[in-house]
DNA sequence: CTAGGGTTAG
C-alpha cells in the first residue's frame, strides 16, 4: 500500500517529524469519506505507534461510529484497554447511541461507573438519550439523579437531553420544568420541548411554545418548521399554516428536504391539492419520503387513481422502498385493482421485505378488497410473524366477501395462536348485525367483557349496532347507558335506530342531549332526525332542525335538502318543498324523485309530470324509483294514460326493466280509477308471479268501489299467499266485514292471532301550541272527551240537515247500527278533527296526521265539517295529504 | 441534545 500523502512532509528534527504526523493524520482522520479509507488511516495510525493515544483511539471510536461501524468502534474500544480515560469512555458510549445500540451504551456507562471513573459533561447527553430511547424510566431516574450529583445539571446540553427524555417518556410537564429551570436556553431546547408536545398529541402547546420562541428572538430552523407544520396540519390550523409557510420563504430554509416533505403533508391535511402540487413541483431535492408524502396523501384524499400515476412516475427515477410499494398498494385495494396490485406487489419481492409486517398486512387487505381471498390467505400463510393486524385484515376480508363461516374459523384459530384486540372484536360484532345473529351477538358481548374492551369507545359503538340491527330499543337503550365514552358515532346510532324503532321520543331527546355533552350534529345526526319528523309529521321539529342545519352550514349538502324536501313534503307543506329544491345549487335523482313525490301526495299529477321532464331535460337520468314516484304521482291524480304511458317509457327509453313495486304502481293506477277489471287482467298478465302488494292495491280499491266479486276472488288468493303482513289481513277483514261475511271475518281475524299477527291500532295525533295530542279510535280516556263527543254529536246534528247519511259498511264489527254509528264516532281521525276545532282559534287551518288510511266514512264526514265550520283541514294518512276546502277533498275522492 | 412518510374497525 502506498503511504498517504503526508508523508513527502518530512523536513529536519524527529520531534517536529512527529507533531506534522500527528496532525496530518488527525486532518486526514476528519475527513475520511468511507471505511474503507478510515481502515487504511488506521492501519497506519497503529503502525505509527499513535493507536493506543486517548486522542487518536478517541477520534477512531467516534469515526466508525460516524460511518455506520459500530463493530469497529467497540473494538478499537477494547485495545485501548487497561488505559482507558473519560475521552475513550464518552466516544464509545456515544457512538453506541449515534448507530441506535442504547442497550449497549448503558451497558458501557455502568461498566465506567464500577472502574469508579467519574463521568463528565460530556458523558450524559448520550446516556439520558439512551435512556430516552429505550424508554427506560428507572435508569433515566437514576441517570438523572447522578447528574444532580455532580452539580451539572445546568449544563445546556444535559438539560436539552433531559428535556428530550421526559418528552419521550411522556412527562411532558417535567419537560417543561426543566425547560423553565434553565438558566439559558439555545434553539435546540426549544425545538425539544415543541417536538415534545407534537410527538405527545400537544399541537396547541406546541404552537404556543413556537410563538413564544419567535418572541425571545429565536430564529427558528428546519427541526423547529418540522414539528409547527405537523402541529399546523394536526389541527387543520390553515392560516397559521399559511403563516409559517410564509416564514420559512422568508429565512431560507424551503430547500430543505423534510421541510418541503412538511409542507406537503400539511397541505394534504387542508385538502390544498393546488399548494400541495405548487410545492411538490418547486422541491428542487426529494427523497423518497417526498414521493411517498405525495403517494399517501392522494390515496387519504380518496384519489386513489392519481397515487397508482405518482407511483409510475416515480420508479422511472427512483427506487421506491416499502413505504412507497404499501402506500401503492393501499390505494389498488380501494380501487379494486388487482392487475396494478399484483404488479406493484412484485417490487416487495426479493429485496427483504417479506418479513415486514405491516407490509404484508397491507397485501392482505389488499387481495381482500380486490376479492382474491386465496393470495390473500396465501401471503398469510407465509408470514412468521403475524401481528393481530394481520389476523383482522384476513378475518375482515373473509367477513366482507360473506365467507362467514371462514371469518369465524380464523377468530377460532386467532384466540389460540395471538390475542384478540378491540379491532377483533369490532369486526366479529358487525358479523352479527350483518347476521342478525342476536345470541352470538351477546355471546361476543360476553367475550368483550372477559378481555376487558368493553370501555372502548369503537367497541361500544359497535355493540350498539349490534343490538340496534338484531335487537329490540330495550337492548339499544342499555347499551347506550353503560357507554363510559360516547361520541358523534354514538349518538347518532342511537338517533337513526330510534327511528327504525318507531321510538322517537328517544331519538329527539337525543339530539338535545348531545349538545349537553358539547358534540354538535353532523351531517349524519341530521339525516337520522330527519326522517323522525317525517314519520311524525312534526312540523316545528323539522322547521328547528331545518334552522340547525342553516347553523351548522349543512344547508347546500345534497342528501340534507333530499331529506328535507322529504320532511315538508311529509309536513304537510309542498311549498317548502319546492322552496328547499330551489335553494339547491347541486341535484340529484333522488333530490328530483323526492319533489316528484311531493307533487304526487298531494295529488299534483300534472306537476309530478313538468318536474319529471325538467329533470330529464336538466340531463339528471331518471332511475327506477323516479319511475315509481312517477306513476304513484299519475295514479294520485287520476291520469291513467299517461301512467301507461311512463310505464312503457322507462323501458323503452331508459332500458329499466319494470320490478314488483312498478307492477304494483300500475295496478293501483288502473284500480283507483275504478279500472277493476282491467287491473286484474293486468296483473294476470304478469311475466313474473304476482306477490300480495299487487292483490292488496287492487283489493283496497273493490272496496272503496264495491265490486264484490272481484274482491272476493282477490280475497281468496291473498289468503293464499300466506303473507306475513297484518296489512293484508286486516285488509281482508274489512272487505268480508263490509260484505257482512261475518264468519269469514273471523276466520281471518283467528288466522292472524295464530301467526301472531296483530293489527296496528289506528291513531291520529294533533299539534298545539307545541303540544301533540295523540286519539287512538275508540279512545275514551283523554281529557275533554265529553266536550268532543257532545262537539260531534252537534255537528252530526248539522251535517244531516246537509244531507250527510252515514256510511255504516266503514263500522267494521258485527254489531247493532246505532252502535256502529257510534264507533264510527269514535274513529281516531274525527277525535282529533273534532278537538283540534274546538281548541283553536275559529278559522285557522287545521293539520291532522294518521298511521293508517284514511276511513270513507270519515272523508265524508271531514268534508260537510268544512263546509259547516269554514276552515281548511289537512289530513295526512298513510298515502298522502287530503286537504279539506268547504266541503271538496284535494284527492278528488279516489285515495 | 432536536425533525418528516405505512396497516385492520364503528
Amino acid at each position: 500500500m502506498k503511504p498517504p500523502k503526508f508523508c513527502s512532509n518530512f523536513n529536519s528534527s524527529p520531534e517536529t517529524a512527529q507533531e506534522v504526523l500527528r496532525s496530518s493524520l488527525l486532518k486526514a482522520l476528519s475527513s475520511a469519506k468511507n471505511t474503507s479509507q478510515l481502515r487504511a488511516l488506521h492501519s497506519w495510525i497503529i503502525i505509527s505507534g499513535l493507536g493506543l493515544s486517548v486522542v487518536f483511539s478517541g477520534k477512531l471510536i467516534s469515526k466508525y461510529a460516524q460511518l455506520k461501524d459500530p463493530i469497529s468502534s467497540v473494538s478499537v474500544f477494547r485495545t485501548v484497554s487497561p488505559t482507558r480515560n473519560v475521552y475513550q469512555w464518552n466516544s464509545i458510549i456515544r457512538a453506541l447511541t449515534r448507530n441506535g445500540l442504547f442497550t449497549q451504551a448503558l451497558g458501557y456507562y455502568t461498566e465506567m461507573r464500577e472502574t469508579k471513573l467519574q463521568p463528565d459533561a460530556y458523558t450524559f447527553p448520550s446516556v439520558i438519550n439512551s435512556c430516552a430511547r429505550l424508554l427506560d424510566l428507572k435508569m433515566g431516574r437514576v441517570v438523572h439523579e447522578h447528574v444532580e450529583e455532580m452539580g451539572i445539571e445546568s449544563d445546556l446540553y444535559i438539560g436539552n437531553a433531559l428535556i428530550d427524555m421526559y418528552c419521550r417518556f411522556g412527562d411532558l410537564e417535567k419537560a417543561r420544568y426543566m425547560f423553565d429551570e434553565m438558566s439559558d436556553r439555545d434553539s435546540v431546547s426549544w425545538n425539544s420541548l415543541i417536538s415534545g408536545y407534537c410527538s405527545n398529541g400537544f399541537w396547541e402547546e406546541a404552537l404556543d411554545m413556537y410563538h413564544k420562541s419567535r418572541m425571545s428572538g429565536i430564529v427558528p430552523d428546519c427541526f423547529t418548521m418540522s414539528s409547527v407544520l405537523l402541529a399546523c396540519g394536526s389541527l387543520t390550523a390553515v392560516e397559521e399554516g399559511l403563516k409559517i409557510h410564509g416564514v420559512i420563504e422568508k429565512i431560507g430554509i424551503g430547500g430543505d428536504i423534510v421541510t418541503g416533505n412538511g409542507l406537503l403533508s400539511m397541505y394534504f391535511k387542508f385538502e390544498r391539492l393546488r399548494e400541495t402540487g405548487r410545492v411538490f413541483a418547486e422541491m428542487a431535492a426529494k427523497d423518497s419520503v417526498t414521493w411517498n408524502t405525495m403517494i399517501y396523501g392522494y390515496s387519504q384524499l380518496g384519489w386513489h387513481e392519481e397515487s397508482v400515476k405518482l407511483f409510475m412516475a416515480m420508479i422511472d427515477e427512483f427506487a421506491p422502498d416499502v413505504l412507497s410499494v404499501t402506500s401503492t398498494i393501499r390505494a389498488c385495494g380501494h380501487l379494486g385493482d388487482l392487475r396494478i396490485g399484483k404488479y406493484v406487489h412484485k417490487y416487495l419481492i426479493g429485496r427483504g421485505y417479506e418479513c415486514d409486517t405491516v407490509a404484508c398486512n397491507i397485501l392482505i387487505d389488499m387481495y381482500a378488497k380486490c376479492g382474491d381471498l386465496l393470495a390473500a390467505q396465501e401471503v398469510f400463510d407465509t408470514m412468521n410473524c403475524k401481528d393481530s393486524v394481520t389476523w383482522n385484515s384476513l378475518i375482515n376480508g373473509y367477513i366482507q366477501r360473506v365467507y362467514y363461516k371462514e371469518g369465524v374459523e380464523n377468530f377460532k384459530m386467532m384466540k389460540r395462536e395471538s390475542k384478540p384486540d378491540s379491532v377483533t372484536f369490532v369486526l366479529l360484532l358487525s358479523l352479527c348485525s350483518q347476521l342478525a345473529d342476536i345470541s352470538q351477538g351477546r355471546g361476543i358481548h360476553c367475550d368483550v367483557i372477559k378481555s376487558g374492551f368493553e370501555d372502548e369507545l369503537i367497541i361500544g359503538n359497535a355493540l350498539l349496532d349490534m343490538y340496534a340491527k338484531c335487537g329490540g330499543m330495550d337492548d339499544l337503550s342499555k347499551a347506550f347507558s353503560y357507554m363510559r365514552a360516547r361520541d358523534i358515532i354514538s349518538w347518532n346510532t342511537l338517533i337513526a335506530s330510534s327511528v327504525h324503532f318507531d321510538d322517537c321520543t328517544v331519538g329527539f331527546r337525543a339530539i338535545n342531549e348531545m349538545r349537553t355533552e358539547g358534540l354538535m350534529p353532523d351531517e349524519a345526526t341530521i339525516l337520522g332526525i330527519l326522517p323522525m319528523c317525517s314519520l311524525l309529521a312534526a312540523r316545528r321539529q323539522g322547521k328547528e332542525i331545518h334552522c340547525c342545519i342553516f347553523n351548522l352550514g349543512l344547508e347546500l349538502d345534497v342528501p340534507i335538502g333530499n331529506a328535507l324536501i322529504e320532511m315538508y313534503s311529509k309536513c304537510g307543506s309542498l311549498e317548502n318543498c319546492t322552496k328547499v329544491f330551489n335553494y339547491m345549487k347541486e341535484k340529484d335523482v333522488v333530490t328530483w324523485t323526492a319533489l316528484i313525490s311531493a307533487f304526487g301526495m298531494y295529488g299534483e299529477g300534472k306537476k309530478a309530470l313538468k318536474a319529471f321532464q325538467d329533470m330529464e331535460s336538466s340531463g339528471v337520468i331518471p332511475d327506477s324509483v323516479a319511475f315509481i314516484a312517477l306513476i304513484f304521482a299519475f295514479s294520485h291524480s287520476g291520469m291513467v294514460k299517461d301512467g301507461l304511458a311512463f310505464f312503457d317509457r322507462m323501458k323503452t327509453d331508459y332500458n329499466i326493466e319494470p320490478r314488483m313495486e312498478h307492477y304494483a304502481c300500475v295496478v293501483d293506477l288502473l284500480a283507483r280509477s275504478g279500472l277493476l277489471a282491467r287491473a286484474e287482467e293486468f296483473i294476470l298478465s304478469m311475466p313474473m308471479k304476482p306477490d300480495v302488494s299487487l292483490w292488496g292495491a287492487l283489493l283496497s280499491a273493490c272496496r272503496a268501489s264495491g265490486h264484490t266479486d272481484i274482491a272476493q276472488r282477490v280475497s281468496n288468493q291473498i289468503l293464499q299467499l300466506n303473507s306475513d303482513n297484518t296489512g293484508y289481513y286486516v285488509l281482508v277483514s274489512n272487505v268480508y266485514a263490509t260484505l257482512g261475511k261475518w264468519d269469514q271475518v273471523r276466520l281471518v281475524r283467528n288466522t292472524m292471532k295464530n301467526k301472531g299477527l296483530k293489527k296496528e291500532p289506528g291513531s291520529s295525533w294533533i299539534e298545539i301550541q307545541k303540544r301533540v295530542y295523540v286519539f287512538r279510535t275508540s279512545d275514551k280516556s283523554f281529557e275533554q272527551y265529553d266536550k268532543v263527543r257532545d262537539f260531534l254529536e252537534y255537528l252530526t246534528g248539522l251535517m244531516a240537515k246537509e244531507g250527510y247519511v252515514a256510511d255504516l259498511q266503514f263500522a267494521l264489527h258485527d254489531v247493532e247500527e246505532d252502535d256502529k254509528r257510534d264507533m264510527l264516532c269514535g274513529h281516531s281521525e274525527r277525535l282529533a278533527i273534532a278537538f283540534g276545532l274546538l281548541n283553536t282559534k275559529p278559522g285557522s287551518p287545521l293539520l291532522v296526521m294518521k298511521n293508517l288510511r284514511v276511513c270513507g266514512d270519515c272523508h265524508t264526514v271531514t268534508k260537510y265539517i268544512t263546509k259547516i265550520v269554514q276552515r281548511e283541514i289537512l289530513v295526512r294518512d298513510a298515502n298522502r295529504f287530503h286537504l279539506f276546502k268547504d266541503g271538496t277533498c284535494s284527492c278528488g275522492d279516489h285515495w
